[in-house]
RNA sequence: GCCUCGGUAGCUCAGCUGGUAGAGCAAGGGACUGAAAAUCCCUGUGUCGGUGGUUCAACUCCACUCUGAGGCA
């Protein structure tokens, strides 16, 4: 029998991790965070990482799991480690506790993905932005060439999909499209476990008032110095990790190019934009039950009912 | 009290000599399969301060009025 997850999801800032703490104590579970910034070691403040005091002796795992300079990070790896905690977990008869808010992530282990076994490979990928930086639009007429289903699929201007297409193609001799299993509808194949879903919502005004509030308390809290430790390691500042909402914002400051007062706007501004983007991704899974923070007193109605949900389903998702 | 300049989208403002309005930012909607807190696509949301007048037609001209800023007494 597959096992059971239950999955915590929702727009940044809407009260995810204080929920599943509570919850996980309920459920008598282990937490698996599904969030590509907390990932990194160091990035502690800006990813609004539960720190040990809260995490209340839940165990919690796929936090600190790479470094910030490792530019390999992504959702093949997440899905590969973060599918051995929850064997781990569920073979000692705990529950695994999802959460998190990188969409991706999520379909990484609600759906049965496979991704190619071609890696991503940074030397190809800045060989690729070097050639389209010489010629406008030559990656988008070559990925017509080579494997015009995929070029199809994507907008001439979405590099980055377009940069993915043609690593395929050049590491390895394939066109993405020929990988067709990785692109299998979800219906074909069966999802690696039960999942229950549940998302939290709150009214768009409400979750920016938050938002706000959360990016002041994490200036408050040291995000400025944590930024500054990574500003005088040298990194790169192209790190995928250093993309991160706060840290990409408070480095352009400290390297002079904006005021802190403009830097500290500018991160409640693209947090609101990003909350907006999880919105639209998770609006669109059906599989998701929502509950709305506000019709709850208080976190321990809000975790019962998620538990009275989860006794509910059976994990295996809506027939649709 | 008098004079001057303003009042147009959530904000800052453009609208020549009359033909019911448009930029930037903010915002909204969407996509997403090995960088995903990334990357990309789409969208103007408006009693033009109010009332009356001139006119075929008023954001535009006139009168009055409300309101903001500055100046002179």
């Amino acid at each position: 029998m597959r096992p059971r997850i239950f999955v915590l999801v929702g727009p940044t800032a809407c009260g995810k991790t204080a929920a599943s703490i509570l919850l996980a104590k309920k459920l008598n579970a282990e937490i698996i965070s599904a969030d590509s910034i907390q990932v990194y070691r160091g990035l502690d403040i800006g990813s609004a990482k539960p720190t040990v005091q809260e995490r209340q002796g839940v165990p919690h795992y796929m936090l600190d799991v790479a470094d910030v300079t490792d530019k390999e990070f992504s959702v093949a790896e997440f899905q590969r480690r973060a599918a051995m905690d929850i064997q781990e977990i569920s073979s000692r008869g705990k529950l695994p506790l999802v959460v998190g808010g990188t969409g991706l992530y999520i379909n990484a282990l609600t759906y049965p993905l496979q991704f190619t076994s071609v890696p991503g490979d940074p030397n190809i990928r800045a060989a690729l932005r070097q050639q389209e930086a010489e010629e406008e639009g030559t990656l988008y007429k070559r990925l017509q060439q080579v494997d015009p289903q995929s070029a199809k699929r994507l907008h001439p201007n979405d590099s980055k999909r377009i940069i993915r297409a043609l690593e395929v193609y050049e590491v390895s001799g394939r066109t993405l499209t020929s990988y067709g299993v990785d692109f299998a509808n979800e219906a074909s194949a069966e999802p690696p476990y039960r999942a229950t879903i549940v998302g939290l919502t709150m009214e768009r005004a409400a979750l920016y008032a938050r938002i706000e509030q959360r990016v002041d308390d994490m200036m408050r809290m040291g995000l400025l110095n944590e930024t500054g430790r990574l500003f005088e390691a040298g990194y790169p500042h192209t790190l995928p990790a250093l993309q991160g909402l706060g840290y990409k914002q408070l480095l352009r400051h400290l390297r002079g190019e904006t005021t802190l007062k403009e830097a500290v706007e500018e991160i409640k501004r693209e947090t609101r934009r990003f909350a907006k983007r999880q919105i639209t991704w998770f609006k669109r899974d059906k599989r998701i039950h929502w509950l709305n923070t506000a019709d709850y007193e208080n976190m321990e109605a809000l975790c019962n009912a998620m538990c009275s949900i989860y006794k509910q389903d059976d994990g295996e998702g809506e027939k649709k």
